[in-house]
DNA sequence: GCCAACGTTGGC
DNA sequence: GCCAACGTTGGC
């Protein structure tokens, strides 16, 4: 089993907005970087597990935990002209980009923040890609190490 | 709102 | 294949 760590803007859509889906599923569309394509599509399996991170807003950092239910497959809203992720490049004959389906597993007791998480960059931490410098995709890949790292954290 | 750090696009 | 221009991400 892998673990993985992926971002969302809680004003688009939350750990709350998860938990609120009917079975608290929801399948992770408009991701439109390659790299993050790659791993959405070859190399997340049912079973993995996600934390849940918070981008852009005002106490950015990992809120919660989901399971990956379902492992990569076409992204159609690409197809869709009205949908903000459309992309006339990508086609049902040649799609372009992947989304995989996860679960609400539960909320953290708390928010392990950002600033909390690059305070142990240098040390514990080290490698987190989280913390990396110049690092922004919103699906990444993290070590069992790190995984309960982290969770001694909450 | 600013801006650093990337990624993508497209002319050549 | 190079690289300038442009767009996006996301912390602050």
């Amino acid at each position: 089993m892998a673990y993985w760590l992926m971002k969302s803007e809680p004003d688009v859509f939350s750990i709350d907005d998860l938990a609120r889906e009917p079975g608290g599923r929801t399948h992770w569309d408009g991701v439109r970087n390659y790299q993050a394509r790659n791993m959405l599509r070859d190399d997340m399996r049912k079973g993995d597990l996600v934390f849940f991170y918070h981008s852009n807003c005002e106490v950015p950092g990992i809120v919660g935990i989901a399971e990956v239910i379902r492992e990569g497959y076409v992204d159609h809203t690409a197809f869709d002209p009205d949908d903000k992720h459309f992309d006339p490049k990508s086609s049902p004959d040649k799609p372009r980009w992947y989304m995989v389906d996860i679960r609400f597993q539960r909320k953290l007791d708390r928010t392990i923040s950002l600033k909390e998480l690059k305070a142990l960059s240098d040390g514990k931490l080290r490698g987190f890609p989280l913390v990396q410098r110049g690092n922004r995709l919103s699906v990444m890949p993290i070590t069992e190490a790190q995984w309960q790292l982290v969770l001694a954290l909450e």
